[in-house]
Parts: structure tokens; sequence; C-alpha cells
RNA sequence: GCUGUUGUAGCUCAGUUGGUAGAGCAACUGAUUCGUAAUCAGUAGGUCGGGGGUUCGAUUCCUCUCAACAGCACCA
């Protein structure tokens, strides 16, 4: 006899052992079948489960989203089974679950090609269809290696021995005899594979073995897995939409920038997109001077000497641009900016009563970054940081991180990011100065998140080595993370350029150095931007903000003097005076996204007003030049789409 | 950098079993003077990413290289 209680509090008794199955059947008959797995007292079990202790048990339906992770690595499983069905010399690595979907890596002579991914897929609704039972066993880690190496998985062998002694072993069957399929796996899985109906393989990819560059490539396969056709549909028209706002082809279609292949991961600004910058760029200057900032600006190239000094010629000069000479000096375009602002404080003795002292820089740094990793604005190689570096004294430190964390949230606020989140990186192995010295820096950054009642995840281990960093991830409107600002304490710059304030005490101190970047880069902060928005940004970052369109050329002069008066307002305003159908210009300037049409004609020339049309095909009438100043003049503090 | 794919007009793409290329949109010219998402007609535009090779002949085949794309690795 033991009692099994539900999550709503009922207790069922029971007098002999039952399965999580027939424990579901004793409810609902049709529960029982939708029933994939449960969890038992906190652990998931499967549905074959037998029951026969008291137990707190939640029925893991396909309604629930645990379901949905059993389902996608059940998923990948079939993939596996499949893939050994029809490519007996693969041998199976790892399949874990990720965001959507999951993935199943080989070890294969040759690639994958898009006709052998159909070939797959069909195979697994065949083994899917064939509602073939799923069920594992415990073994031990020796039967376990055993059995892996009698069948050649090596891969298999290599990750039994990484598993934890205390971990035990187990293997999920799917199907029985010569066509069956066993896994290495932690579980759980569906009970059966009829349970897998809408799944889809996206595509295929080479992937290092364990994550590192040094091993093999292997051969990744990706897929996702739904509950329901309907589901599957729904995300594979998610994948589209997003990708349609893809920067790329919006800041062609917007006539924002190009690439060029002499100049890989270089951008080329057009007059639209060099406008959206500069818009940045003082919005940015605006917050910095409120803040307390000022502007300097350093060299691009500087002298190799500079960078050994720095440590960057050392750690990073496959990753630098350089140049030579013809008398052979060797000079280095800068990767970072922070050498250059170190050798402007160092210029000039400094007193305690200078600190804290806030250098901004809109400096253009260049790395050789590897030709993989290049992407559109959000990784080039050379690119515009709203860098500042801040010196002060210890005793200042905590507060002016306050004072930069503050001013992080509040301008991604105005750019409609409410979803950021904050990680604290930690003092890795490989690292300068001493425990203690860690403990302040890392306290510094830690107290202010806590006395701001922030929240953050901890990366322990993952701060750069001179210091500990907090890095702002936001969130765009499609969920796709981005780091983008960055606070840094630095240990290694003030000691290595010997920089030094003279204190109350007329003794010379080092000052500590804040480094912290907000946008981090302007390139990558553009391309969010556009993606979050779709291309239609808001009216204080629009490119153009109106564009004035007339119906016949009896209006040019009416338009003409229009644009004039918005223009010297300070707004951005360009007109269409073509002699084109006023639905043909509609049609073109909707498609550039532009906030507002202001269309005049015989009415509007008469009356002295213009007709709006707003994004979105909203029709605002006619309205006074005063009434449009005043939709056009909105600030990022009151944002309106 | 690694694995794979791709590269034809400004853009999106077609094409050639090897005989030096074609459409739509954009551009330009002319006509049209029009009220809320495409007016009509005409013109011009390409060393078929770049180098080398095979061939009587290469955009097509081979090879090297560059770039882009999807991942992996990297991101001071």
């Amino acid at each position: 006899m033991f009692n099994v209680k539900l999550p709503d509090g009922k207790i069922l008794n029971f007098e002999a052992p039952l399965s999580v199955y027939e424990i579901a059947k004793t409810i609902s008959p049709r529960l029982a079948e939708a029933t994939l797995a449960a969890d038992v007292n906190g652990t998931i079990v499967d549905r074959s489960t037998l029951i026969n202790t008291d137990a707190q048990l939640t029925l893991i339906t396909d309604k629930n989203s645990h379901a949905l992770e059993i389902i996608r690595h059940s998923t990948a499983h079939l993939l596996a089974h499949a893939v050994k069905h029809l490519f007996p010399t693969a041998q199976v690595t790892i399949g874990p679950v990720i965001e959507d979907g999951f993935y199943y890596d080989f070890a294969l002579e040759r690639s994958f090609t898009p006709e052998d991914l159909v070939a797959i897929e069909a195979k697994m609704h065949e083994l899917a269809n064939a509602n073939m039972n799923v069920s594992h066993r415990v073994v031990s880690r020796a039967e376990a290696i055993d059995y892996f190496k009698s069948i050649g998985e090596h891969y298999k062998t290599e990750l039994i021995s990484s598993i934890p002694e205390n971990e035990p072993i187990k293997l999920y069957t799917e199907g029985e005899g010569t066509s069956s399929f066993t896994d290495l796996c932690r579980g759980p899985h569906v009970p059966s594979t009829q349970y897998l109906k809408a799944f889809k393989l996206l595509k295929v990819a080479g992937a290092y073995w364990r994550g590192k560059s040094e091993n093999e490539m292997l051969q990744r396969i990706y897929g996702t897995a739904w509950h329901s056709q309907k589901e599957l549909d729904a995300y594979l028209t998610r994948l589209e939409e997003a990708g349609k706002r893809d920067h790329r082809k919006l800041g062609a279609a917007l006539d924002l920038f190009h690439f060029e292949e002499f100049a890989p991961g270089a951008v080329f600004w057009h007059p639209k997109g060099w406008t959206l910058f500069q818009t940045l760029l003082g919005y940015m200057r605006t917050k910095q001077t409120e803040g307390g900032y000022t502007e300097v600006n350093t060299p691009d190239v500087m002298d190799r000497s500079l960078w050994e000094i720095s440590g960057h010629w050392q750690n990073y000069r496959q990753n630098m641009f350089t140049t030579q000479t013809e008398d052979d000096r060797v000079f280095a375009l800068k990767p970072m900016n922070c050498p250059g602002s170190v050798s402007l404080f160092n210029h000039g003795l400094k007193s305690y009563r200078d600190l804290p002292i806030r250098m901004a820089e809109f400096g253009k740094v260049h790395r050789y970054e590897p030709s993989g990793a290049l992407h559109g604005l959000m990784r080039v190689r050379h690119f515009t940081q709203d860098d500042a570096h801040i010196y002060c004294t210890e005793e200042q430190m905590e507060d002016e991180c306050r004072t930069v964390v503050a001013l992080v949230l509040e301008i991604y606020k105005d750019f409609g990011f409410e979803d950021i989140r904050i990680k604290l990186s930690t003092r890795p192995d490989n690292r300068i100065g001493t425990d203690e010295t860690w403990d302040i820096l890392e306290d510094a950054l830690k107290n202010a998140l806590n006395s701001m009642s922030l929240d953050y995840s901890l990366n322990p281990g993952e701060g750069a080595f001179y210091g500990p960093k907090l890095e702002f991830v936001l969130r765009d409107a499609i969920g796709r993370d981005w780091q983008c600002g960055t606070l840094q304490v630095d240990l290694n710059l003030p000691e290595r350029f010997n920089a030094h304030y003279v204190a109350e005490d007329n003794t010379r101190k080092r000052p500590v150095m804040l480094h912290r970047a907000l946008f981090g880069s302007l390139e990558r902060f553009i391309g969010i931007l556009i993606e979050h928005h779709a291309g239609a940004l808001p009216v204080w970052l629009a490119p153009i903000q109106a564009t004035v369109l007339n119906i016949s050329d009896a209006h040019i002069d009416y338009a003409k003097s229009i644009v004039k008066e918005l223009q010297s307002k300070g707004l951005r305003i360009d007109a269409d005076l073509r002699n084109e159908k006023i639905n043909y210009k509609i049609r073109e300037h909707s498609l550039q996204k532009t906030p507002y049409l202001l269309i005049v004609g015989d009415q509007e020339r008469d009356n002295n007003t213009v007709a709006v049309r707003a994004r979105g095909n909203q029709n605002l009438g006619a309205l006074s030049l005063a009434a449009i100043t005043s939709l056009l003049e909105i600030s990022p503090k009151s944002p309106v789409a």
C-alpha cells in the first residue's frame, strides 16, 4: 500500500506497484496517453517506471515544457538511429537539446549533403511510425564500455570515462533486434517513438569534438521538434520572419551601408546610415557630458613599442593590423583605445583633487578577426567604440561603478531595451595582481550591483587577466541575446604605464582604471537596433524622419517651403518631387519605412497645411506645420513607435 | 582559422550536355500632371568573383585564390 500525491493535493492509494502510465490511466485514459514521463520526488522518470513507494508525482504530459525537452532529446536519438541505419560507418557522439531543437554530432569520413538530410528525415519518420518501444537499463561502467567497444563506438567509450563515478550509467534502446538502436544517455525519453511526430532537420555543419579546435571536426546535424505540426509550422514561420529582419538585408534595402570584397569586415556607410551613426554619437555625447565625462581623441596608428608596453603585441599580435614604413619602422593600428588613454592621463602630473577623471573617446579600433567570425555589422574588423576610461582612487571606485551601471541601464531603456541581463566575470586562473586586490575589485562590482538591487549571473573565472568585468547583455525583439556594454577594472595598464597621481599625503599612488563602453560597438549596436525594430526605427533615430511628397508639379514650390521650414528646426526632412504618381511615391517611401509622409496638393497649399500619413498606413489628416513639428520632435525620453 | 555551401547587370534570379549571356525590378530618356502602396514607351548596363591550367574554343571542366553565407572555434 502506498500513496501518490498529485500536485493539486489529491492523494491516490494503490495496493501494488504501478507504472507511471498505469497511474495516469486511473485518472483518465486520455491523460495516460498524453503522459510522456513523470517527475517523482524531483526525479524525472519515463512512464514505464514502476512506482512502489509514497511519492509526490507530477505527470509530464505533452502540454508541459519538460515534455518538449524530452521530445527533442528523443528526436535526437531518433536522428542517430536513422543515421546509423543509412550510414553504418558513422560513429555517434553526443546529441543534446538546445533552444528550440537539438543537434547530434557524428564522426563520418565525409560530410552530409542536403540530399542526405532528406533521406535521414524520411528514415526518421519511418522509425517513428514503427512505434518502437523505448526502454532503458542501468549497467556497470565496464559493461557499458565493453558494449560500445564491441560495436566500434569509440567516442561513446571516451564519454563514459568522463562520467562521474557516482552517476549511474544508463543505456536507452529503441526498437528490438537488428533494427534497434542503443545510446548512452541520462534520459528520460518518450516511452515510444510514436510520440515523435513533428520534427524537421534544418542544417548540417562542422563542429569540433568536445568543442576544442585542436580536436577533429565532426558532422553536426541540427533539427527542431515540437508537439504538433502546427507548432512546428509556427516555428518555421518565426525563423522566416527573423530572416526578414536581418540587418544585412535591411541595410541594403534601406540604403544604410554596404560591404566590399576588398575590405572584408569594414563598413561603407551611406548617407542615411551615417546619419543614424551620427545621431547615436550625438546622443551619447550628450549623455556623457551630463555624466561628467570629457571627450578626447588619441592616434589610430602608434609605434610597436607602445603595444609592447601594453602587452597587446605579445598577446594579440596575430589579430592586429600592422604597417611597415620604408625606413622599417613598425606601427600598429590600435586594437584598443586604452594605451592611448593612459598616455593621455600620464601627460602632466595629476592630483587626487583631479580624480575621478572620466575620459571618453569615440575610438575606431581595428582587429584582424578570424575570417569565419565576420558577420554583417555584428562582428567587423574596424569598429567604433563609445569607450571611456575612468581614473579614480580605490575609495571612489564603487561609486563610479554604480554610476556607470545606472547610465548603461538608462541608455538601453531609451532605445527600447528593457530586458537586460548582467554578467559578472571574476578572476581567471591566469591573472596578475594579488588575491587581496582581486577581492577589492570584485567586491566593488558586486556591491555596486547589490546596492542597486540588480540581479546578475556569475561567470566564475571568465574575467580578463587584468581584472574582473561586468557584461551587459540585451535581448532584442526576437529573443536573441547580444553582449553590448562592458565595465572592467584594469590592474594591468596603470602598472605597465606607471600611471600615478599625487595623494593627499604627497605620495604617489596608482589610480584605479575603469574601462567602460555602453553601446560597445556602434556598428553592432546599429545592427541590433535595425533588427530589433525590423528597420522601422523610432522617429528620433530615423535617418529621414519625414518625406514631403507633392501631388503634381504645381506643388513643388510649396513642398520646398515645407522642407525648408522643417529643416530649419533641425529635423531630418527629405522631399520626393519627382513627376510620379502619388501612389508610386507612397509605396516607395513606405517601403523605406519613413516614419511620416507629408503629402501636399492643392488643398494643403491653399490651407497652409500638410496631409500626414504615418508609418503603418495611418492617415492623420491635414495638420499645421506646428503640429507636425511636435510630432517629429520626439526625444528618447518619450519614445513613440 | 576549421567543415560545408555559394559567387552571372545596382538588386533578385534564369541559362549554357564547353561555341564569349537573358528576365523582372532599379537606373537613364521621353510622354503623362495624377489625391494615399507600382502610368506607359524606349535606352543603356555584364572580362559570368580573381589567377592559372586542359581545350581549336572555358561563364560552363580541373586547380589555386578571394569574398559571402550556415555552423564550429575565437572575440583584449
